[in-house]
RNA sequence: GCGAGUGUAGCUCAGUUGGUUAGAGCGCCUGACUGUGACUCAGGAGGUCGCCGGUUCGAUCCCGGUCACUCGCCCCA
């Protein structure tokens, strides 16, 4: 086939798709809203070094993942993978310090140059949520409340574990990581080739090796708790009580570690095991450090962000669009008095459908293929006396409503 | 970036141990029904068998490359 194709790792969202994209959207916006989180939306790209002085030189997104670009006058922008660090940078630009706590909702598409499979894609969607300065474990605990919250109305929380851990402030990740490498660095012959390059990169990824020979020295591994000052301790304790206070199940999960270097503190992942390997719906945590690297002051700040994409496939009972009523004229005299009719109704905010061309059999087929809730017929003996012949298409009775009425049968529909 | 699998009609898939006109179901179009859908019946359109090259008298089938998708690794939403 040399049709034009799309570009590896892009996809065409026809009505349908768009629909579950839109109810995961929608969804999330309307329970957001009631969380206290407004609408808000950044540019697609931003110049290189938002991402890069944010998710950390060393992440996979920023050495090799990322779509850059040169301007006209030479500055390296890219097209954002992710959205924490346009928000926190919009925080900023808009000198926004004094709005605190800023609570957002927003949605769009991020760009990751990454290997496709099911549930990942190179243009992909996402949902966020961040509450920008706020100190409190009370903010942790909302936004993960909400996070549960949006997953149990789209159906999917039942098939999903919050998965649960603490990284601590950067005092304590920083002496962890310390002893992290300082322990693993004996071992430089026996580890993986690839927890040989976390090493350096990301040590604390080593404890979530799938080598088995990684996992035999894991098991003797400094841990993490010894290295928590009592600050971070005390704060990790004061965010479970919030869940535990909600009713809100979890899973601590020592090995859970961010990939991006600006998390503190709470990290979290609502995971599920029914997309394979991409199992994280949502996922998110504190980022203490954020704003202050991105020249700021000193923020603190939470979010998350889920996967559009990964929701649409798991999310149930997506709502169908509304149901149109279909206008079928029959014979040339009616067709300008359907035309008329379908104007009207369309202005009074009713969803009306009129064929182009064909026979009544063929407009009748395409009301019903459009789902259509009832048939407006009009011919030649309606018009004589003002009516239509009203069809229900779900019950397949019809009457003669006098086209006076027409509203209130239609109204009478349910 | 690494390893493996798949690629036949709009969709889901048969098939050919390499041989002349490549099939089914669904969908689409036309008609039976010149004013009635969702049911029925009869016809029809639609494929350079992903793309490029090689082997062969001959390739949709075998081989190589390439592109896309799927699965695993890495990583992530």
């Amino acid at each position: 086939m040399s049709l034009p194709q799309p570009v590896r790792g892009t996809h065409d969202l026809l009505p349908e798709d768009f629909r579950r994209h839109a109810h995961v959207r929608n969804t999330a916006r309307d329970i957001a809203a009631r969380f206290g989180y407004a609408e808000m939306a950044t540019p697609i790209f931003e110049f290189t070094e938002v991402f890069a002085r944010t998710m950390g030189e060393t992440s996979d997104v920023v050495s090799k993942e990322m779509y850059s670009f040169e301007g006209r006058s030479g500055e390296s922008m890219t097209l954002r993978p992710e959205y924490t660090a346009g928000i926190c940078r919009s925080f900023i630009s808009n000198g926004l310090q004094q709005n605190v706590p800023f609570k957002v909702f927003a949605n769009g598409p991020m760009f990751r140059y990454e290997r496709p499979q099911k549930g990942r894609q190179r243009q992909f969607h996402q949902i966020d949520i961040e509450c920008i300065g706020a100190a409190e474990a009370k903010a942790d605990v909302e936004v993960i409340a909400l996070g549960a919250a949006i997953l149990k109305e789209l159906g999917v929380l039942d098939s999903c574990s919050l998965q649960l851990n603490t990284l601590g402030d950067r005092e304590s990740r920083q002496a962890y990581r310390d002893a992290l490498v300082e322990y693993f660095s004996d071992f430089k012959d026996k580890l993986s080739e690839d927890s040989l390059a976390r090493l350096h990169r990301n040590p604390l990824r080593i404890l979530d090796s799938k080598d088995k020979g990684d996992q035999a020295l894991v098991a003797n591994a400094p841990i993490f708790t010894d290295y928590l000052n009592d600050y971070s301790t005390e704060f990790f304790a004061e965010v479970l009580e919030g869940l535990d206070m909600l009713g809100i199940g979890y899973e601590l999960n020592r090995r859970l570690v961010r990939g991006l270097d600006y998390y503190t503190h709470t990290a979290f992942e609502f995971v599920t095991t029914e997309l394979g390997s991409q199992g994280a719906v949502i996922a998110g945590g504190r980022y203490d450090g954020l704003i202050e690297a991105l020249g700021g002051k000193p923020t603190p700040g939470i979010g998350w962000a889920g996967g559009i994409e990964r929701l649409a496939l798991l999310a149930r009972d997506i709502p169908e669009g509304p149901r149109p009523v279909a206008i079928v004229p029959v014979g040339a005299e009616a067709e300008a008095v359907a035309l008329k009719l379908a104007h009207e109704l369309r202005l009074e905010g009713i969803s009306v459908e009129m064929a182009f061309k064909g026979n009544v059999g063929k407009r009748m087929k395409r009301a019903n293929k459009l789902n259509a809730r009832a048939a407006i017929l009009i011919g030649e003996d309606e018009l004589v006396r003002n009516a239509c012949t009203f069809r229900d298409l779900d019950q397949g009775t019809q009457e003669e409503v006098p086209l006076s009425s027409l509203r209130a049968a239609l109204s009478n529909l349910g």
